[in-house]
DNA sequence: TATTGTTATACTCTATAACTATA
DNA sequence: TATAGTTATAGAGTATAACAATA
């Protein structure tokens, strides 16, 4: 469902999941080579390539010169584009309120713990597994 | 952390997500026609079409006449397919227990108590933007 | 030599639209 | 007429491999 609602809001600001994705990890970082973002976002550089490349299409970002190494660029993130990750931020911060709010402290932590738990033991069973790598 | 999971146990029996997908579904109602699969997958009919394609391929599922109506096909589990469902049964409730046979009853209660709420508000927030139809 | 990002190629999943065969 | 499934076509996302430019 939270995979839904994104994909939703994204198609709503004429983004792809994967487009969003980058986006955002760009807005966490500020300025990276695309190394940085296939790294980021478990990808092989190739793709990253072309997900920039629309990007810069629909001009979200732009690709500057890395001031010391010329083989890199740096994706940069247009006016439009920090408005439109300064929007990603506002909906994510108010769907957690939505989600949690009506939680008390007490309920709120109990459940944090649960779920903590619970992600910890996937994990583990992700590394037993060989999922993590 | 699931969709990681889920994807690489799929990779581990040489089926993509889509197709496993498929596979899950047919184990839970038997034959169908194409146009039910492609309701339970909220796919287009000719998706199905691709994902039985490859299916029959790999010998998992067969086409079969369908009793009464000639325009329609029963996608059919092969016995190589009914193993592999199974498989995924018991892999499925060996991650259950892993990630939950450590909470005590009430812990477990609470928890999904507490999820449960969540969904419902992400569920309430989904139809209030539109994703739910 | 190693790294950054590209072009070339291919596969999976998905969609819309036009069509065939059947109901 | 309506439905089941197909072919035709297209786009997004991803991957590997070979290559260019630079470090």
């Amino acid at each position: 469902m939270l995979g839904d609602d994104m994909a939703q809001a994204n198609a709503a600001l004429g983004l792809t999941p994967a487009r969003m994705h980058l986006l955002w990890e760009l807005g966490q970082r500020g300025p990276v080579p695309q190394r940085v973002l296939a790294h980021a976002l478990k990808v092989t550089p190739r793709a990253v390539t072309g997900l920039v490349d629309a990007l810069v299409a629909q001009a979200l970002v732009t690709r500057e010169a890395h001031p010391t190494d010329r083989r890199a660029t740096l994706v940069t993130l247009t006016p439009r584009g920090e408005t439109l990750v300064a929007q990603l931020k506002r909906d994510h911060e108010k769907l957690a309120r939505t989600l949690f709010a009506s939680m008390s402290r007490g309920e709120f932590e109990a459940f944090a713990q649960g779920l903590a738990g619970v992600i910890e033991r996937l994990r583990g069973h992700l590394a037993a597994t060989g999922g993590l790598s």
